[in-house]
DNA sequence: TTATCATATGAATACAGGTTCATATAAAAA
DNA sequence: TTTTTATATGAACCTGTATTCATATGATAA
């Protein structure tokens, strides 16, 4: 009967979701990650930066925050490998890690934009 | 000089950055759904769903957790808008909300696998 | 109605993690 | 070298929030 298929169905679904469930280390990371986008000091980084390389006295400014904490959020950041930085002389130039960032990011606007 | 157009070329950045900034609210928006995403619990959760609509009770045994903690960690998916539910009987069917957040899970998964 | 099954909620505890303040490093200028 | 500019780090405080336990609600079956 319909109700006996759609039960079996269920169970097959959640043992196929069992089976491809990245490892807890995986998992983790993936956590980890969008941890690092979850609080608005660091997402306003990020989408600061989504425009192009800055230093940390820009970005400081356009986040209207104060050097320690911007330089705490960086290193957040740059531990889960979202964004990457280059020194040069006296300034240290940060920029978006690689382009599954810059989707999440357009994603996650688009997400916003659909909401009312 | 070359050092000066950088320069310039950053501060142009940096206030186009400022601009194009969403407001404080749509970040806080962003930035709370990339929260609900960051707990190793409610992503296990979403990976579960990603194969498609579970009850309560095989997202329970998928993620190995407890029905209380799973109850409180589908509520926070919910209010977020990145699972829906539907009732059938006796049972709660949920699903993931929309294409934006499949589109997150498989970047973040892609994302995951370059690191090594 | 009462009993049972499936899910949800409230309160309390416990721990993680963000911000601040003071200070350290690194590079260039004097 | 000493000073100044740019960024990073450590520790402490404090807030936020995940989990647990007990209980409530909602739906069906008896």
């Amino acid at each position: 009967m319909a109700v006996c298929d759609e039960e079996q169905l269920h169970e097959e679904r959640m043992k196929r979701a069992l089976a491809e469930m990245p490892s807890d280390e995986g998992v983790g990371v993936m956590a980890a990650r969008f941890k690092a986008l979850s609080e608005p000091s660091r997402l306003k980084i990020l989408l600061a930066l989504a425009g192009g390389e800055l230093c940390v006295e820009h970005i400081t400014e356009a986040v209207a925050g104060n050097q320690s904490a911007v330089s705490h959020q960086l290193r957040t950041l740059r531990d889960n490998r979202i964004i990457k930085c280059r020194r040069e002389g006296k300034k240290v130039l940060y920029s978006v890690a690689d382009d599954h960032i810059m989707i999440m990011l357009k994603t996650a606007k688009e997400h916003l934009h659909c909401d009312e």
